[in-house]
DNA sequence: ATGGGTGCAAAATGTTTGCACCTTT
DNA sequence: AAAGGTGCAAACATTTTGCACCCAT
C-alpha cells in the first residue's frame, strides 16, 4: 500500500476528511529529497498550484505524525524537519561538530544495534532517525582550534 | 580537571573574561541532575543568589558549546536542554513514541556500535547524547491505538 | 583605562490557537 | 444539513540582537 494510499485509509478508517490541503502537504512530503521543515512545505504546494496556510501545514504534520506516517527531527538548528516513514528509505545522519556536514547513514548500518538494543533493554528502537554528533574525518586534524574573542582577530 | 578549572583555562586561554555569571552557569549545570533548558538554569542560578539575565545565560550556553563542554539536546518537545559533557557521566535516552517515557542508557552500552561507526565511516562520533525513538515495553501492546477525530469519543 | 560583558527591551522566529466561513461527507 | 477543516490574525514561546552602562583584566 502506497503512503498515500495509507493515509487516505487511516483518515477514512477515523472519521476524518481528505482535503485538497491534506494531499498538497503528502505530495510534497513524496517529492521531496530530504527532510523538510513546515514552510518549505508550504512553499512547495504553491509551486504546486495548491495553496495551503502554514497553520494547517503544522494541523496536517500532527495528523500524519500520529498516524506514524511521518517523523520530525531536529538537526540541532532549532528548526523542526519532517519527513515521511516509508519513502527514499529510512536513513539517519552524522553529523560534524566542527564544520556542520551532514552525512547519511542507511539504516542497514545502524540495524544491528538497534536489535541489541531491542535484545538487551526491551525498548524497540524504530529505525526512523538518529543524529550523531561527531568529527568528520577532515575535521578530526584540526580539532584544537577554539573560538576566539570578538575583536582578536590575529 | 574539574570542569570549572577547563572552563577557567579555556576562557583565559582565548582572552574571554570569567565573569560573576557564568561562573553562576556552571555552578547550575554542575548542580543540575539532569538536562536542563535556558529558563530552568536562569531560575536556578536566582536561588544560588545570583542572578543572571536570559541574554546572558544563553551567550554563556553558546561559548560553552564552542569549547565543546556542554551539548545541546533536543527531547522533541521545541526545547533545547543542556548539559555538561563531563558531568554525571555522559549518557543516551530511549524515547517511547507512545507514552512519552524517557529511558536513560549508559554510555558502555552503546559504545561498541559509536566504534563500529568510525571504523567503518571514518567518524568519530562522539558519545555526547543520542536520543531514540521507539517504542517502551509497556506500550508495545498498546501501537494499535491511533486518534480519534474530534467528537468521536465513543 | 579599555573593551569585553551584562541587563534591558525590542525584534525575530517558529508554532499554536480562536473564530468565522467553507467544504467534505 | 452537519460537522470537520481552512485561512487569517492574534497570541505564544523561545531565542537573538542593539545599545548604553558596568566591571574584569
Amino acid at each position: 500500500m502506497s503512503c498515500q494510499e495509507e493515509f487516505l485509509a487511516k483518515l477514512r478508517e477515523r472519521g476524518f476528511r481528505l482535503t485538497p490541503q491534506r494531499e498538497a502537504v503528502l505530495t510534497v512530503l513524496h517529492d521531496l529529497e530530504d527532510h523538510a521543515t513546515a514552510e518549505e512545505i508550504q512553499t512547495c504546494a504553491l509551486q504546486l498550484n495548491a495553496t495551503v496556510d502554514i497553520a494547517t501545514v503544522y494541523r496536517t504534520l500532527e495528523l500524519l505524525q500520529a498516524f506514524g506516517l511521518l517523523v520530525m527531527i531536529d538537526l540541532g538548528d532549532g528548526l523542526r524537519r519532517y519527513e515521511l516513514t516509508s519513502v527514499h528509505g529510512t536513513h539517519h545522519h552524522l553529523r560534524c561538530r566542527r564544520c556542520g556536514a551532514l552525512i547519511r547513514v542507511e539504516t542497514e548500518q545502524i540495524e544491528p544495534f538497534l536489535t541489541a538494543l531491542e535484545q538487551e533493554l526491551g525498548f524497540r528502537a524504530e529505525a526512523e532517525h538518529l543524529l550523531i554528533s561527531g568529527l568528520c574525518q577532515a575535521c578530526q586534524a584540526l580539532e584544537n582550534c577554539a573560538p576566539q574573542p570578538p575583536g582578536d582577530d590575529a
